[in-house]
DNA sequence: ATAGGGTTAG
């Protein structure tokens, strides 16, 4: 015989659920996933409980805590009251405010003062929340209105709210007249929303003054100086505030590491991306969408694409701007194929794509120079999704068609742009111009570029490489003339190399470099290494007004060779040496860098201006076309 | 019974 012990029923909602969710039990608000909240109200109907005001309205509550409340049900169970409450109504503005279409606060406020129901303190917040949202500026300042109307003016988390509803909507003057009123009775948000406000409107400097003369600070008063550097450009500044917060012990929240996972990648730090990578491990943050999206465009812009993939694979929930920032990652890598596989799946799961995701599907196309795709897309971008083609789309097309020698289509789809081209887009069509021999166009197009910006030297240098192919010496001697007579303000190219945890960054024929000796001992070895295999140097991309020899001097000091020198010099004999440049690399150093990379067997990743290059063994990934 | 500030893509 064997002993038979028949299971337990199931409960319905385990204790654990019962103390904190269940409605029946109204404790703490907590947030509940929807079906939590669909299982409470299926209890509270069979227990014959739906006519029960507070309860419902508790419901309503928990519906909007959610971070995406779901309308229609909200609605629904709104809809059901006789006479809803102050708190019904003040959750059900909350769930309009967090929509998709947040201006129906503001109706529902309207709908509510009609039937003479009073608003309380509550009702604002989430007003000014939905307004914000809405960037609904008229509304929110009626709303103010009725603040004072109501008697709540001396509110401090209605003040707070106003305040922070006005910087949303780049009202910054009043915002500082809400701030100017609350002085004596401010709180840590206060302040907190007033840095906000001004870093939104680029004033590092005064979010500076702002931050020292806070009488109080927490982590949310770093990271928005953090993120405030960051979304504002500098990018240096951010990385040292943020060296600051570690070395102070002062905590760290996502949004810092967010922040400065973006700074590391447009700055090209792998090194330091990877320490923040393990910062957030050892600091135990949850992989979140946001921190998981940040890490793989990290690893994409410095070079890592593949340990991008296998994040990208590995992670559970994916946004838009997971799947963007795979698209547009591959893109740079040029691998189109597979860019253009993911924004199919990407289709396949049902996302609507944004501009954004057609700038990384046309760019992978340009980049590798696949026609038919890229007209493809481009017409579906239009026609399907209804997504009207801005400056970068055109300049993408503008690219691939011109690069592949369909340079009177190029010219045509300019013609028929709604929006007048710009400098760069312009700038992009002559690049197409010299490489295929369009003299005239090219000579038209230059000219009318230095027209537009007579101080921009890369016009100038764009147009006399016209004329130099075009074997027009007089004329390039003209340009080159006009160029250091105007006095214009050459952009430096300069590159950057991590080693030994510091970062290294050159400008062409530097030496101020501490090993400025080694590196040179080192150039010289590449020279005759390379000659040795056969390489003589390709100086038609040095412009200067100078003789042969020194133009070779010149060359042989590019940024990058010098970046690249130093890690041969320092990295040891099989690792990988990842090199960031800003202005795209040049025919010379391209070929050079594919010779290093074969005598002496190193792989080679140059980020340039707006592409990787993977040179190995005698071979970049770009198939020379860039 | 309910509330406020910070985040990433070309």
């Amino acid at each position: 015989m064997f002993a038979y012990k028949p299971k337990p029923p199931k409960p319905l909602l385990s204790v654990r659920h019962k103390v904190i969710c269940d409605p029946l039990l109204p404790s703490t608000p907590t947030f509940r996933s929807l079906n939590q909240t669909k299982q409470s109200h299926a209890r509270i109907i069979v227990s014959g409980l739906a006519r029960d005001a507070k309860l419902m309205a508790h419901l309503l509550l928990s519906l909007a805590l959610s971070p995406s409340p779901p309308l229609h049900y909200s609605l629904s169970i709104y809809n059901h009251f006789n006479y809803p409450s102050v708190f019904a109504t003040n959750n059900m503005i909350r769930c309009f405010a967090k929509s998709h279409s947040p201006r129906q606060s503001v109706v529902l406020y309207s709908s509510m003062l009609r039937r003479y129901a009073k608003p309380n303190n509550h009702t604002f917040t989430f007003l000014f929340q939905a307004c914000s949202e809405a960037l609904a500026v008229e509304e929110g300042a009626q709303i103010h209105a009725h603040v004072l109307k109501f008697g709540f003016g001396a509110d401090l988390f209605i003040r707070n709210a106003l305040l922070n509803f006005y910087s949303a909507c780049f009202r910054l003057e009043c915002s500082r007249k809400v701030f100017e009123e609350s002085l004596g009775s401010r709180d840590l948000v206060t302040w907190n929303t007033m840095l906000a406000c001004v870093v939104r409107d680029g004033q590092m400097g005064v979010a500076e003054k702002l931050f020292d003369e806070m009488p109080r600070r927490d982590v949310i008063s770093c990271s928005t100086m953090i993120t405030g550097y960051v979304q504002n450009g500098n990018l240096e500044e951010a990385l040292e505030f943020f060296r600051d917060v570690r070395e102070k012990g002062l905590r760290v929240n996502e949004a810092m590491l967010v922040s400065v996972l973006s700074a590391s990648a447009q700055l090209g730090l792998l090194e330091h991306g990877r320490f923040v990578h393990s910062l957030a491990e050892s600091l135990n943050f949850p992989m979140t969408t946001s921190l998981g999206t940040s890490l793989i465009d990290m690893y994409a812009k410095c070079g890592c694409i593949e340990q991008s993939k296998i994040l990208f694979n590995n992670m559970r929930q994916k946004d838009i701007w997971t799947w963007n920032v795979m698209i547009c990652g591959l893109a740079t890598h040029g691998l189109a194929k597979e860019a253009l596989a993911l924004f199919e799946r990407f289709l396949n799961k049902g996302f609507a794509p944004a501009t954004v995701t057609f700038i990384g599907v046309l760019s992978a196309c340009s980049r590798a120079g696949l026609v038919r795709e890229g007209r493809h897309y481009f017409k579906l971008m239009k026609e399907n999704y209804g997504i009207q083609p801005e400056m970068e789309h055109y300049g993408c097309m503008v690219d691939l068609l011109g690069r592949t020698g369909f340079v009177d289509e190029a010219v045509e789809l300019i013609e028929k742009m709604q929006v007048s081209p710009d400098p760069v887009l312009w700038a992009t069509l002559l690049g197409a111009c010299k490489i295929h021999g369009f003299s005239e166009l090219g000579e038209e197009i230059g000219s009318k570029l230095i027209q537009l910006d007579p101080t921009h030297s890369g016009h100038y240098v764009q147009l006399s490489t016209v004329y130099a192919k075009a074997k027009k010496w007089e004329e390039v001697i003209r340009v080159r003339r006009l160029m250091s007579e105007r006095n214009t303000n050459k952009a430096a190219g300069w590159s950057l190399i991590e080693a030994q945890g510091k970062v290294h960054k050159f400008v062409a024929g530097d030496r101020d470099h501490e090993s400025f000796k080694e590196i040179h001992k080192m150039l010289e070895t590449i020279g005759t290494r390379i000659a040795e295999a056969g390489y003589s140097p390709n100086i038609s991309s040095v412009l200067h007004d100078i003789g042969d020899e020194e133009k070779e001097i010149v060359i042989k000091e590019h940024s990058e060779r010098l970046a690249i020198a130093l890690g041969l010099l320092v990295t040891p004999y099989g690792d990988c040496i990842r090199v960031v440049k800003n202005l795209r690399v040049c025919e010379d150093c391209h070929e050079v860098s594919k010779i290093i990379s074969k005598v002496f067997e190193r792989e080679i990743i140059v980020r340039d201006g707006s592409r990787f290059h993977h040179f190995k063994e005698g071979t970049c990934s770009c198939h020379d076309f860039w």
